[in-house]
DNA sequence: GTATTTTACTAAACACTGTTCATTATATTT
DNA sequence: AAATATAATGAACAGTGTTTAGTAAAATAC
């Protein structure tokens, strides 16, 4: 009698109608206006059974960081057809910014925002998904180096460096801290300091 | 007869009454847990006296950002006792980091959240306290070009590129993002991030 | 086929949140 | 002393995440 598993592939039906409400309510009204009560009004249930199948709204968010971590890394790693390592280097920056300005929610979910950690913290678990995307631009940091471009020794302190760049820059971005310049232009000023450390980093690492 | 102006000064006085009340309940246990009516209970009056001397939350999340940018002003500006200009910028870097490190929730109210930016949006005004702070930070690359440190022409994009990469650095460790090495030195790693960056710059900007 | 147990679900409540508004108490002016 | 202006609040509105006791349905045992 296949009961179990029937019951087993049920809940992880119910699983994904409340992750396809919850993506689909957060991604339409950001994190903040998204509720528990939203979600179950979605999927018809009530609010109290969303808790039947995650344990709180953390583990929610947490499940939805991870979904938005598929898509980034899908989405990087296009650049393993860019032939040139230093080039790649430069065209994964870009397919990050690219990635944080269209799905600023999602971004926020996965770097900024500390819920999804907390789970992670009480499940006392190492966060995965940071450090797979994150040997992604060190394995093309090490192809730099390979290559000759880079003679840096610690990849890693640089890896970090170049990923603490990147996420500051979309960060004041995101969060709004471009408008101090009063001018209308904040895309170009990205990219205008982008190109600066990209060159940076030709000439120095 | 004064009475206008004693009332002018007592508005004042309910309002630096609320203001050391946020700012009490707001350094002591966060930001997420403090509410209005916390505050409106430290100070002994109802919550919605409060809405009298400030128009929202925002409002007053604001004033505390505000508050905040004085200090981070004054903890900087002790870099102009660092005689050579660029070894002023890494004192620079130094004290950003320290300062983000010390007041996580101020930082967080800074440069991270966005309530306090809204305010700034619906009085259509320019943000102020971080153009200030910026500015402090294009004067010392300024200085360091003058020196002949840099060579860089376009100062302005120069400094956004210094400011990103601090700002990434320190939000990175703030949302626990620096757990995905699961070692015990996070701010080794900074350090060992930060002296590579600022030998980036001096080979290279 | 009935009785018992297990599972799935929910209504209602708890303890909060920011915010608004009619009403009351106080202070100032006439 | 009466009229007016100001200051403060109680109570409510509309929401939030979460827990629990109780119910309906399905699965198992007899």
């Amino acid at each position: 009698m296949g009961v179990i598993e029937r019951k087993e592939r049920e809940r992880e039906e119910m699983r994904q109608r409340i992750m396809n409400a919850a993506r689909h309510l957060f991604l339409e009204q950001g994190f903040e206006k998204t509720s528990i009560r939203g979600i179950a009004e979605a999927i018809e249930y009530s609010p109290a059974t969303i808790y039947l199948y995650y344990k709180d709204k953390n583990e929610l968010l947490f499940a939805l960081h991870e979904e938005a971590f598929v898509k980034m890394m899908a989405e990087l790693s296009v650049v393993i057809n860019v032939e040139d390592p230093f080039e790649r280097l430069v065209e994964m920056g870009r397919q990050y910014i690219k990635f944080a300005l269209e799905n600023p929610e999602l971004y926020d979910l996965m770097f900024i925002m500390t819920a999804p950690m907390e789970t992670l913290a009480c499940r006392d678990e190492v966060w995965e998904d940071g450090m797979k995307s994150f040997c992604l631009l060190q394995a093309v940091v090490n192809q730099c180096v390979a290559a000759g471009y880079f003679k840096v020794q610690d990849t890693e302190t640089a890896s970090l460096t170049i990923w603490a760049y990147m996420h500051g820059l979309v960060t004041i971005y995101l969060k709004n801290r471009m408008n101090m310049f009063q001018d209308e232009r904040p895309i170009e000023r990205i990219q205008q300091s982008f190109e600066l450390f990209m060159k940076m980093l030709k000439t120095s690492l």
